[in-house]
DNA sequence: ATAGAAGATGAAGTTCACTTGAAGTCAAGG
DNA sequence: CCTTGACTTCAAGTGAACTTCATCTTCTAT
């Protein structure tokens, strides 16, 4: 079990964010000590990596909220949740396309800056 | 010349939005009719069109500023465009790697999924 | 000529995801 | 004993990128 301050330097993510993720709902069953304090388990790490990589692909919060209280929810919500992740890895690879797409623009104007620094040259050296 | 109802149409940006852009100084020389009425050429409309790539692709407006301050500057200003615009293009890169990486998280999940409804599967037909 | 749509402006409002502040609890160390 | 530091809670604040509002002007069609 390890303390708030143990899982920000593991992953990286500031203790009121760790905070405010639990009280949106976001980490299910992080346990206290005898002092109120948090403790954190393996599961609660494997929860803490999931929504990190669910915020980092662009899901909400409302959307991790509605994810996991159907996780809390049982079995009979195994579908639904399957189905949120289907819709989400759609999303993400939308998204991988828009950037592909947009990456060509940038890369088709880095071109056009190599055609203007070689006429620039060519206009210094007087050829 | 098109007027700003045209712009939207075309692009999809909403007209606030295309104001907010020309005052936030992302879209040079939009020019005006004798009555003020903004008026957009082709360049103008290619300037949109990069603008939103950049937008798409996470660029803020100010470092969008700061690239077009910097083309108004003229010529002398081409080596420090091309440096923020190969920038801007390993910031691409890494974003889609890192969408690559969550994506294989996403698609673990869904694995779990499919175990866990193939289970239940046996579980109900009582194999 | 006049209603209604489209456009302009500046200021204020909204949303999202955190972040910061204020005030209090608790254990350990000097 | 008392200060320090790591926690706690709840509320308020922040920053980014738009969006909406109020008010005014101008164009278009009947």
């Amino acid at each position: 079990m390890m303390t708030i301050k143990e899982v920000t330097e593991m992953t990286g993510i500031s203790a009121p964010t760790l905070r405010y993720y639990e009280k949106e709902g976001l980490l299910p069953y992080v346990k206290r000590n005898e002092n109120r304090k948090r403790l954190y388990d393996e599961e609660d790490l494997s929860w803490i990596s999931f929504v990190t990589a669910l915020r980092a692909t662009g899901m909400p919060i409302a959307q991790i909220q509605k994810y996991v209280s159907l996780f809390k929810e049982g079995d009979s919500t195994i579908a639904e949740r399957k189905t949120m992740m289907l819709h989400h890895k759609k999303d993400i690879e939308k998204s991988i396309k828009e950037l592909y797409f947009n990456l060509d623009k940038i890369n088709y104007k880095l071109a056009l800056y190599d055609v203007l620094e070689s006429q620039i040259e060519r206009t210094t050296i007087k050829i």
